[in-house]
DNA sequence: ATAGGGTTAG
């Protein structure tokens, strides 16, 4: 027996013997990190004379101090020591300093402290577990999960809270379901932070359904579980349900933070809702809460996708701190707006004030903005720079099709073909796509066939690749060909999201659909496209039938043209909307250039100023001159 | 002693 005893620790084994934990006083050691600078040893050692607990009391305050402080030099003197002192310090000290390393991003550490552990406990697997998860290293935090399972240790409402986390992707969910029935059995469902934690793991796989039935399920709520199933609906793009339920909640006495408002942007942002979205900034002034940045970026968003930069600019100008985040979304406003020059200065300054470092989302919005803002030969440049490896960031696929884009986009298709054949990745169907649009848009028709012909092998559901694809062939009078691509879309091709758009009038949403009868003035609103378009054909507009997907006569496809969603909502926005403001309208997929067409003559016959956004961007039009200059 | 929701891009 006393073999097991090392020197440090005789004096120590001692006390255990003869003392017992009730022959101490309630004493709380004064001990401060202050105390490691030399007292360190000093202190210890006459707590050590008061008895074994105070010694590990010691440890375990200045532990505890080290992690709320992330003081890892400190904390790993006080761990040498304990090494040192101790003959088997007890789980809950190791289970310290597994929380103190992971806490400071030294996850090998914690796992080194972790795995020399002689007995461990829930409490020390969940510590490792929740590391792992809290560092974005879900797969070993699931693995260690499983491990522990097997271990014979019982996971208890911490352990699954924190577990479920980690639960994203294909294979984590399908753990995450199994997770789920353990769950049931151990009765932890209705457990607020386990449900929580359960909702949002259905939510972020898709599964709204079964998060919302977790939910309901849920015997109290709170700010996060409520907030959870909010950022649930607006994740999926689902932004009025999300909206919606966020009234009721707030009508049956949910109380909003800061997360919860961030939420709420971004449904607001997906719908362009601009007075609704300037009533939550309003409130969240009002409210007078502290700074946080995920606020403010998600107000920065919001600004953007309304179409309103300069207020996303002032928002971001007199932030008194930026995470990557900030920049990220201010450049990417910048991009959409096609405001290429913008993208380039603010890109430069976030370099020259080298506080934040780029990530590979900022280089994404750079090399769109250059390729929306026609600048070819910087964002080559700044391309090149990346794939030399100077920024730290490795180029990704969605980099390469970012300058396809930009190839393409500016008429230099076979330049943009040669690089899709030299890129170190298997061109996807988006690439091919990019590409396939730039030689519809600079009739590139022997490209664009040999592409066309490929994505409707690897894509074949995509009907718009069977009918840009028909329509070059019709340009080259190849008949046969229009005929038995027009079969093989009719036999493969399915119709994708139908489309729709909407516009905001007096906080109200008002959407169309393509053909849309459901509208209360939808009458009115058909009798007005027909009348513009009676009039601008007298002014020299002729129909783009080349944006009717279907195999029609002409005669059909002008009346399907002009009851584009896109149409209505404009129309409906010129017979509602106050003439000092301009009309905002939002579809949700791409506009098609017939409609493109049709808000200049509109911009250029009532002077007023259209605003379209689409799935990709933005198009300011004055005066009949659209901000994208005909280059998207 | 260990725990849940959030902002950009796709």
């Amino acid at each position: 027996m006393k073999l097991l005893y090392n020197h440090h620790s005789i004096f120590f084994s001692l006390f255990t013997r003869q003392l017992s934990l009730s022959s101490f006083p309630p004493l709380k050691p004064n001990l401060n990190s202050q105390c490691i600078n030399g007292h360190l040893q000093e202190s210890l050692l006459q707590m050590a004379f008061k008895g074994p607990e105070m010694i590990f009391d010691g440890y375990n305050t200045l532990l505890n101090d080290c992690v709320n402080r992330k003081a890892i030099r400190e904390g790993q003197r006080v761990h040498a020591h304990m090494i040192k002192t101790c003959y088997l310090p007890p789980p809950y000290l190791r289970t310290r300093l597994i929380v103190l390393y992971t806490k400071c991003d030294c996850l090998g550490d914690a796992r080194h402290v972790f795995e020399e552990m002689p007995e461990r406990n829930v409490v020390s697997w969940t510590a490792m577990i929740s590391g792992y998860s809290q560092r974005g290293f879900g797969f070993e935090a699931l693995h260690l999960f499983v491990r522990m399972l097997r271990s014979g240790t019982e996971p208890n409402e911490f352990t699954f809270a924190t577990v479920l986390t980690s639960c994203t992707g294909a294979s984590g969910f399908e753990l995450g379901r199994q997770i789920h029935s353990l769950i049931i059995k151990q009765n932890y469902e209705a457990h607020i932070f386990v449900g929580s934690s359960l909702l949002d793991m259905y939510a972020k796989a898709g599964k709204i359904l079964e998060a919302r039935g977790v939910f309901d399920g849920l015997p109290e709520r709170d700010v996060v579980s409520c907030t959870a199933i909010i950022s649930g609906y607006a994740q999926l793009g689902l932004d009025e349900e999300a909206l919606e339920l966020f009234r009721r909640l707030e009508k049956e006495g949910m109380s909003s933070n800061y997360v919860t408002y961030a939420s709420v942007l971004t449904a607001l942002s997906g719908l362009a809702a601009l007075d609704h979205g300037k009533q939550v900034h309003n409130h969240v002034l009002r409210c007078e809460l502290p700074f946080y940045v995920v606020l403010q970026n998600s107000l920065i968003d919001m600004y953007s996708k309304c179409g309103n930069l300069n207020y996303s600019r002032r928002i971001f100008d007199i932030m008194p701190e930026r995470t990557v985040i900030s920049w990220n979304a201010m450049l990417v406003g910048y991009s959409k707006h096609g405001m290429g020059r913008e993208v380039v200065e603010l890109f430069k300054l976030m370099r020259e004030e080298n506080r934040v470092k780029p990530d590979s989302v900022t280089f994404l919005a750079v090399l769109s903005g250059c390729s929306h803002g026609r600048l070819v030969d910087k964002g080559l440049e700044i391309f090149d720079e990346m794939v030399k490896g100077n920024n730290g960031i490795q180029a990704e696929i969605e980099h390469y099709g970012c300058v396809v884009d930009l190839l393409g986009r500016a008429g230099r298709v076979e330049e943009a073909f040669e690089f899709i054949k030299g890129m170190p990745f298997e061109p996807t169907a988006a690439i091919w796509g990019s590409l396939l649009g730039a030689c519809r848009v600079h009739s590139n028709i022997d490209i664009g066939t040999f592409v066309g012909q490929r994505l409707v092998q690897i894509e074949p559901e995509n009907a718009g690749n069977y009918v840009i694809l028909s329509n070059l062939y019709a340009s080259a009078g190849r008949w046969e060909d229009v005929r038995k691509v027009r079969e093989l879309m009719m036999d493969k091709a399915v119709m994708k999201e139908p489309g729709r758009s909407w516009i905001e009038l007096d906080q109200t949403l008002h959407t169309f659909h393509a053909s849309d009868r459901s509208h209360p003035r939808r009458e009115e609103v058909f009798w007005k496209v027909r009348e513009l378009s009676i009039k601008f054909k007298e002014a020299g507009y002729v129909p783009d039938l080349s944006c009717v997907l279907y195999d029609v006569d002409e005669e059909q496809k002008e009346k399907i043209l002009l009851a584009h969603s896109e149409k209505l909502a404009m129309a409906f926005g010129l017979i509602v909307a106050s003439e000092r403001v301009p009309i905002r309208v939002i579809k949700n997929l791409r506009i098609c250039s017939d409609c493109h067409n049709f808000a200049k003559l509109i911009s250029k016959f009532y002077g007023r100023d259209v605003s379209l956004r689409d799935k990709n961007r933005f198009h300011h039009i004055v005066g009949g001159i659209c901000s994208c200059g005909d280059y998207w």
